[in-house]
DNA sequence: GAACAAATGTTGTTTAGACAACAAAGGAGC
DNA sequence: GCTCCTTTGTTGTCTAAACAACATTTGTTC
């Protein structure tokens, strides 16, 4: 699994920041408004107030902005619950089954009409980003023999528990499924806890 | 009177709107929490996200940002109220009056502790913006005989109204005011209703 | 008053964004 | 089919903003 996100806190020129800003949230809003296939680049580049050429000196085309949109949506939903992400804890990886079962969910219920079709998007890069920051677990501990299997394994298992959730909703709340379910992912980790 | 101010719609570089914006914005919030004399020229860039050497490009200092706020904000009482300010009508001359008397009734209570400083700032902003506003008015009408000097007299007036009102508040609505001096300041202004 | 820190202005260089103009690719209606 | 219109990409030029570096001022502490 090839890893497109860094976790480094990236200080980049803030007019690029604020640009990439500003056209994401056009586009969600567009996107909540009309939905995906009625928005223009145009629409988009109007609403945020940039230019059309700018847009394209940052994203090949409005499917690469749906992508970069998800993945920042998720980070944010990482962000939230992880007080200090830079490092392993059982905290730490609880939270995170719970953020990946709670972006899945409200995926599926407010936030996107007719995302059907993305899933495949958000699954990528949801698996993506757990794999990144995983990893970055791992390696700052010895104790791991291959790193890259064990974070890749734990991503897929991850997202597939939080799937099974999602299909078998009502019957317990998502903090209750992580606290079920964490002994298993931790092992797949053989971590020990440094916090 | 000179006027610094135009109400052309002024269509300029969106990068400068922004950036304008921005430091406006940061302004008034640091100054709703620290006061004039404790925010600094970083403060404000800083919160802004916006290089100490912009703000330089855009005022000569933190004064000038003030008067550029009081500015503005007052510009944005005025359009709240007038639906098309690019014409006379009786109608906007009324809520011209309305919206001086509430602007400077709102800085006097919610808007900005210890303002007294400020006042001949925004008494000389609300003064040419209202002569500039007038003006544009009566030069669109040609039976003014001399448009400046009616525009110094209405703007004038117009503003000591107001701060009549607000020493004695509690009589009547601004509105209400607003009709009783109506005839007044129409009288001054010598034109007739084309709308 | 010396010493230090923080805020202020200023400058030159580099980078990102604005803008206009263009060719080209759909799409809708006739 | 054709026309008309909108959207899409792309390019080159110009302007605004970022950044670092600097001297200067201000203010505080000892």
């Amino acid at each position: 699994m090839l890893s497109n996100l860094t976790y480094e806190p990236e200080k980049l020129d803030p007019r690029v920041k604020r640009t990439r800003q500003m056209l994401e949230q056009a586009f969600v809003s567009l996107l909540a408004e009309k939905g995906f296939d009625a928005v223009s680049v145009q629409d988009i580049t109007a609403r945020a107030g940039v230019n059309r050429a700018t847009f394209y000196a940052h994203f090949e085309d409005k499917f690469a902005l749906l992508d970069y949109s998800i993945s920042e949506s998720f980070r944010e939903e990482i962000k939230k619950r992880l007080l200090s992400s830079c490092h392993f804890s059982m905290e730490n990886l609880r939270q995170l089954i719970v953020a990946v079962c709670e972006y899945t969910h409200n995926l599926g219920s407010h936030c996107v009409p007719a995302q059907r079709q993305f899933e495949p998007l958000v699954e990528n890069q949801i698996k993506s980003q757990l794999y990144d920051l995983i990893l970055m677990w791992l390696k700052k501990n010895e104790n791991a023999h291959s790193p890259e299997t064990s974070a890749t394994a734990a991503s897929w298992a991850i997202y597939g528990l939080a799937m099974q959730w999602n299909r078998e909703k009502k019957t317990q709340s998502a903090e209750a499924f992580a606290d079920d379910v964490l002994p298993l992912i931790a092992a797949n980790l053989n971590l020990t806890q440094t916090a």
